[in-house]
DNA sequence: CGCTTGACCGGAA
DNA sequence: ATTCCGGCCAAGC
């Protein structure tokens, strides 16, 4: 394995649960979904940032505040992460009305769109 | 000081 | 569909 940590983890960290904090109770959004949402930072090679980005936004969600919704945060494959908690995660999205087929969730369903999408359904609206 | 161990992902086999 | 692999850092035993 490899860098696991961004240049300033102090400020990319803050990025990435402020992130999350806008996810919608019954969505989700993946590791590599959050990364490629923030900015690569400064002085971040393009390649790196995309070859280690969601490995970043994974140690920032290791040391996420109380107030972030941890458990919305899966990996591309739909699934939750094996380790310790990985229970109490689907637990949660359970709980959120978030059904599991396989141990795996339909990302085409409930994967959200990022900051804006509830202006999506106005749109929709003009029909 | 050395060894272990990470909340990932995309491409190859 | 599934498994394997590279990436090659750094904090905590």
């Amino acid at each position: 394995m490899n860098n696991l940590t961004p240049p300033n983890p102090a400020i990319y960290y803050e990025q990435v649960w402020q992130l999350t904090r806008q996810i919608p109770r019954g969505r989700v959004a993946t590791y590599g979904q959050l990364a490629q949402l923030i900015p690569c930072p400064a002085n971040v090679d393009p390649d790196e940032y995309h070859t280690f980005g969601a490995r970043w936004v994974g140690s920032a969600m290791s040391a996420c505040p109380a107030d972030v919704p941890w458990q919305r945060v899966i990996n591309s494959q739909g699934k939750i992460s094996q380790r310790p908690g990985a229970e109490m995660q689907r637990q949660l999205l359970e709980n959120e009305g978030i059904p599991f087929v396989k141990d795996k969730i339909d990302l085409r369903a409930y994967q959200w769109r990022g900051p804006g999408e509830e202006e999506l359904p106005q749109q929709a609206k003009l029909f």
